[in-house]
DNA sequence: ATTATCTATAGATCTATAGATAATGC
DNA sequence: ATTATCTATAGATCTATAGATAATGC
């Protein structure tokens, strides 16, 4: 094998490890001499790949795909909902994320801009799935505009719960019950549903 | 003055200092030196009051009022509404919340437990302000067990994406169309709604 | 006596730089 | 030559302890 691509297995390694170290400890609590340790290097053998610390953090969060999973241009809402799925089968990586996003909005944080463009991009995209199911009004009564924020904030909002408390909540089954509230009534959408009050 | 009261004023203003840098920096990455010149004191001056940065960080998380505003009892939706509003005029604790919350889920961290059972506490809560409004079933279809999730969810969603551009989420303005949501359809519920698709 | 503070300092870390040494690849 | 590592170490921090000194309140 060349030097080339070993260099870049170890680079991937090491963004693997730092993956897993800021879920461990967050970003801030993350030493360099923790990720060198789990790739068998000492911190300074670590700093031949990446020079900085905030270099490794750059790395780290251009494995986005990670975080999205799925590439965000063709995604309709049942993808949506697999994809909640298959988080709650890696706990790992959702929290990564979820440290990273907490920590984000603390002043100056390396991670601040990543994710106020991170969300800005979402939110579009999920705009455009949701106009692509049902146009211009949801069932519900809401405009694309205004449901795409709080499809994203009911996905964040779950996985601290879920991360929390695992046997506690439900993550996809309370993701796909607000996807059926966004999409009108669950069972008996119209009908005369008097409740006791 | 006695010495007792200036004493408990002075921790008073020692907990305020750590929330303001807690909002800044995280728990993690807040100093005691940096909460202490806050306050005109040195870090060891600090000691004396807390003595480690855990015993802080309890005074802190006990101001919980802080985080809820309003006894969690007799909530009522449209109570919720109006917290969701205060909190908009008060990003500083807004900040310290969700600063602390994503900390929360690393590994061993000293608020993890807090906020387990804060949650859970939360959710019951919830819990009950729906089912006194709505009953067994809310208009939307979902009982209340299942809605509680996802309201506080969303309210924690949406202060994220709040905090990292408050120009592009209108906080309120988005959690209050979910409650819509949650009781039944926002406007032409029922009609034929049909949209081209 | 107790309370409030300070100086001094121990003992851990942490990031990053400097420079040596060995191995790899033209 | 370049790449991969290591040892040594500088220079900042950070939490916490020890112990002095001054002020406060019985």
């Amino acid at each position: 094998m060349s030097t080339r691509a070993r260099s870049e297995e170890r680079r991937a390694d090491i963004v693997r490890a730092a993956l897993e170290v800021i879920a461990e400890r967050g970003y801030r609590g993350a030493s360099m001499a923790a990720i060198a340790e789990r790739v068998g290097l000492t911190q300074q053998g670590l700093l031949h790949y990446f020079p900085t610390k905030d270099a490794l953090l750059v790395a780290v969060l251009k494995e986005r795909d990670q975080w999205d999973a799925v590439p965000d241009s063709p995604w309709r809402l049942d993808l949506l909902a697999a994809l909640v799925e298959y988080n709650a089968m890696r706990p790992g990586i959702v929290q990564t994320f979820s440290a990273l996003l907490g920590e984000s909005v603390t002043e100056d944080h390396p991670a601040r801009g990543f994710f106020t463009e991170r969300y800005e991009r979402v939110r579009a995209s999920m705009t455009g799935v949701l106009r692509d199911r049902y146009g211009e009004r949801l069932p519900g009564g809401l405009t694309p505009e205004r449901a795409a924020p709080l499809l994203v904030a009911v996905m964040d909002g779950l996985q601290y719960q879920w991360l929390l408390d695992p046997e506690a909540v439900d993550m996809p089954g309370a993701f796909s019950d607000f996807v059926k509230l966004l999409g009108g009534a669950a069972e008996a959408p119209c009908e005369q549903e008097e409740t006791a009050d």
